[in-house]
DNA sequence: ATAGGGTTAG
């Protein structure tokens, strides 16, 4: 016998039915319902059976709450006796409430098979039953028949969709990601007269930001006389994703004088809009404004704020932030890894994993791996490599295909590319991920050959598919090694073949091999030809060719639209320099070394240079490329100014490995 | 008198 008194923080109703020795039914319901709304489950179950014990017969009352119960606490077996129950005293049809309970709980249990058929023998489901299956069909990841479903009941003439139906519908669409369902949906709304419902309208608009239907979202957000934090959040986001930093920062404005106050969730776009936009100032502000509102002890939103500061290219504070997180989680050090790599100081990323280990309390996930590996692959360490690698096998990380890839780029980063295809060669589970990491393997080491080899092994004897990212490999490949025919016919192949347009870097790669072999007539065609505007970066690698072929009076053209476009681009000012120097006019060099001290060039300077030793492992590991490898590196540590870490000082680091 | 379905920002 269960003892009432332990639950006496709960309601009069049961410290008062508690002392009496027999209940009515009406008695029981009362203390099932006062049970049920504290949300103790045990304790329904728990007096539903002592009912039982008292040869009481529940009632269409009490069976509701039970089943609830069982749902809450995924019993489904105790569900199925209930059911069973059921079916022994009345037939289901005679009340939809036990009906439509039944039905959920198998819905909620995931077992649609049996909610079907429960529904299948009701004679007239309502509304709520009809959306309780909708809603399983959607909740168990079937949408498509989410929706097959609600079009089977918008046939039955006598239920109308009410606003939970709607919501639950909207959601379907969105896992669809289907924007034109989703705009039906909207009129269906607009028809039922929900248009003020603010819910639905939020659904709605999450939906259009899911399924890519940017406009329809703007415009939908636009049209709404009511907007919650909610509403807001969804757009500022969406515009995030879309690749709009700054307008994302306008709506947050917007929505700051609007007078809705920005909760944690709008806080975390609000960083990713000024990571995006390497927005430092904003940043800063936004990070005030979420100690003001106090969220920043939020790890997730401490841990947004860490990725900012890096990718505003102010490690220390991302650091500073990082060191105050209570309780870091993965995602948090994965922050810290990466963005110390990313400002071009991967030994810190190196020493941080270090540190994690250490503190023994986080656990590294796949995702983590992927990024220490690149760390690691900036310092083209390869004892240090040799080490990660054989972490990776401790743990069991290298059956993961994600992790193979960035062993086969690390190994061939650090120059091991018998390490890189031995790895490959040892995968598994090829994807187009691993393959296309030996072809730039080769790439980067000026093996297009090989490389080219390698693409002809994947597209014959292999069931993967090669996307954009592979041929961009191989084109990449071919201009390194100078392959004109191969890449054409490779750039041919992407669009005749595969279909697959290319992008803005599959055009630069095709212009800088152009570029390289001395065709810069045709590659400024091309530039003009692309359905793109050319960028900075392009016009740069034009540049950069005429650097190499000498030929002055078409750079000057080029870098005078260049300093047009982009007066403080610091790549521009690199590549001149560049330029300059290779024909020995130091002078030169100074002078514009001078010039970016002057004009204050930070913004876009760390990420230059981050690219330029990118390409300096490029120059080294190719030979015929550059002549005066050693100039590249005078260049860098002239304008290293603003980075004081190097490369070359990081030191080996160890794990023991068995830390966790 | 007591009972059944829902979503949305990261």
């Amino acid at each position: 016998m269960v003892s009432y008194r332990k639950f006496s923080s709960s309601l009069d109703a049961r410290q008062v039915f508690g002392e009496m020795t027999k209940r009515s039914l009406y008695q029981w319901n009362t203390l099932l319902k006062s049970l049920s709304r504290d949300k103790r489950w045990e304790q329904v179950l728990c007096h539903f059976t002592q009912m039982f014990r008292d040869g009481e017969k529940p009632d269409n009352f009490t069976l509701p709450v039970a089943l609830k119960a069982c749902v809450e606490l995924r019993k489904v077996k105790y569900g199925e006796i209930i059911h069973g129950l059921v079916n022994k005293y009345a037939t289901i049809g005679s009340d939809l409430y036990v009906g439509s309970s039944i039905i959920d709980m198998y819905a909620k249990c995931g077992r649609m098979p049996e909610a079907l058929r429960v529904f299948d023998e009701l004679d007239k489901p309502d509304i709520v039953t009809w959306s309780s299956m909708v809603s399983g069909f959607e909740k168990n990841g079937f949408p498509f028949e989410a929706v097959e479903f609600f079009r089977r009941m918008a046939m039955a003439l006598d239920v109308f969709p009410d606003r939970v139906t709607l919501i639950t519908l909207v959601s379907a669409s969105t896992k669809l990601s289907n924007s034109r369902l989703g705009s039906c949906v909207h009129g269906l709304v607009m028809r039922r007269g929900f248009e003020k419902d603010l819910s639905l309208l939020n659904s709605l608009l999450n939906c259009y930001a899911k399924s890519r239907a940017f406009k329809d979202a703007v415009t939908l957000f636009n049209m709404m006389a009511e907007k919650d934090v909610i509403s807001w959040s969804t757009v500022i986001a969406c515009y995030v994703q879309n690749g709009a930093a700054t307008e994302a920062l306008r709506v947050f404005h917007e929505m700051v004088d609007n007078g809705t106050e920005p909760n944690v969730a709008t806080m975390l776009s609000v960083f990713q809009a000024c990571a995006a936009a390497h927005d430092l100032d904003q940043g800063r502000k936004s990070h005030e404004l979420a100690i003001r509102k106090g969220v920043e002890t939020d790890v997730k939103v401490s841990t947004a704020l860490v990725d900012m500061y890096m990718k505003c290219f102010s490690p220390e504070e991302g650091y500073a932030v990082f060191s105050r997180i209570p309780k870091k989680d993965v995602v948090s050090w994965v922050a810290l890894i990466s963005g110390f790599t990313l400002n071009g100081m991967a030994h810190r990323s190196v020493e941080g994993f270090a540190m994690m280990l250490r503190e023994n309390n986080t656990r590294p996930d796949a995702i983590l791996m992927v990024k220490i590996l690149g760390s690691c692959s900036e310092l083209g360490f390869l004892e240090q490599a040799e080490c990660f690698h054989s972490y990776v096998i401790k743990f069991g990380f290298d059956s993961n295909p994600f992790i193979g890839a960035s062993l086969v780029e690390l190994y061939s980063r650090c120059g091991s590319l018998g390490n890189a295809s031995k790895v490959f060669n040892e995968i598994n589970l090829k994807d187009t991920v691993v393959w296309t990491s030996l072809i730039t393997g080769y790439g980067i080491h000026g093996k297009g050959t090989e490389a080219l080899e390698t693409f002809n092994h994947m597209v014959k004897s292999s069931k993967v598919e090669p996307n954009e990212v592979t041929f961009l490999s191989v084109l990449s490949a071919c201009s390194h090694s100078g392959l004109l025919h191969e890449g054409l016919r490779i750039f041919e192949l992407m669009v005749r073949d595969y279909r697959l347009a290319p992008s803005l870097e599959h055009y630069a790669v095709l212009v800088d091999l152009l570029g390289r072999v001395g065709e810069l007539d045709t590659a400024i065609e091309i530039t003009k030809g692309m359905p793109f505007s050319p960028t900075p970066q392009i016009l740069g690698t034009l540049l950069s060719a005429c650097r190499i072929h000498q030929n002055g009076e078409m750079a000057e053209a080029v870098a005078k639209t260049l300093f047009e476009m982009e007066s403080n681009h610091a790549g521009y000012y690199m590549l001149m320099s560049n330029m300059y120097g290779a024909k020995g006019e130091w002078d030169y060099v100074e002078k514009l070394r001078i010039s970016v001290k002057d004009r204050g060039i930070k913004k876009g300077l760390a990420e230059s240079l981050i690219d330029i030793k990118r390409k300096v492992h490029r120059f080294v590991a190719d030979d015929n490329m550059h002549p005066k490898k050693e100039l590249v590196y005078r260049l860098l540590k002239e304008l290293d100014l603003h980075m004081k870490e190097d490369l070359e000082d990081s030191a080996y680091i160890e794990f023991e490995g068995d830390s966790l």
